[in-house]
DNA sequence: TTGTTATTGAGAATTATTATCATTTAAATC
DNA sequence: GATTTAAATGATAATAATTCTCAATAACAA
């Protein structure tokens, strides 16, 4: 019987085949970890992830590989901190992400009608749309106790 | 009479005052320039642009200040590129960006529906929102025509 | 003014990203 | 299953971006 981790592996492997991108195991392992995590992993973690996993990679794949699933939209790059680095998500359904400025947790929010505003965009520039990314700032219930305790001290 | 110039930087300056930041030539520069351009400067323009505007300064001290001026949302950042760099733009009235993914020109939309979005994140995650931003990715008129033309030829 | 404290800036140190290219591998075809 | 071919991988070099350091300077409150 297979586990848990090999299924989701096969379920990669098909939706690569179906995009027609060439099937190797580092694909494989980076595609399944994106569409399981909820940690919308940054380079390191996903890097680090593969190589604890039994598997070998190289942070020149690993580049290479999340740049091919983006330009394929299977995943969206996510810009977390304010230095610029990038968090990674599988984005099948539409969500929209809302990010704690203190400790960067990233939370989904299933719904999808801030993508309504495409068909503005459309209409005031002239633009061809390809997609649209919502993101939301503010402090996580974890990190508002930990201020407001902070403050009362 | 005081030219344009002098009288954005004035507004620049009131605009630190108020913020209760320091009221240095290097700031006052640098958010007047994001006040009156619609380039959404990166890192390395808006260096360039204070250098050959007679000021002095060095890359550290527009680093710096950047990230000061985002701490007091002063202005944003825009994740323009998948490399992750950053552009930056003033943000005073709330909008939007639409990003061509082809040649990164980055044009305004001025509607704020999409802030309403930001009730029901609070609602659905517990996290105290401070502010959202909304990017729409297509391309732009002018890369259009390029690529139609390829093709066609 | 003067004193205090924050800012600036040159360059060093660090970190992140991209490029190179020999080796290996996927998968199409025989 | 073996062969072929184009593409992917990975170690490391090269480059670029960002942060750090700390002495000199400047802002601004008193």
């Amino acid at each position: 019987m297979a586990t848990q981790e090999q299924n989701t592996l096969l379920v990669a492997a098909n939706k690569l085949r179906s995009n027609k991108i060439k099937n190797t195991p580092q694909r494989q392992v980076i595609l399944s970890y994106l569409m399981t995590s909820h940690a919308h992993p940054s380079i390191e973690m996903i890097f680090k992830y593969v190589r604890t996993n039994g598997f070998s990679v190289s942070l020149a794949t690993v580049y290479n590989t999340l740049q091919l699933f983006v330009d394929h939209n299977l995943i969206i790059e996510i810009a977390a901190d304010s230095g610029g680095h990038m968090r990674y998500d599988y984005f099948e359904t539409p969500h929209y992400h809302v990010i704690c400025v203190n400790c960067n947790k990233i939370v989904d929010v299933f719904d999808d009608t801030y993508k309504e505003n495409e068909k503005l965009a459309t209409k005031k520039t002239g633009y061809r749309i390809l997609n649209s990314q919502y993101e939301v700032y503010g402090i996580c219930p974890d990190c508002q106790k930990k201020i407001d305790t902070k403050i009362s001290v």
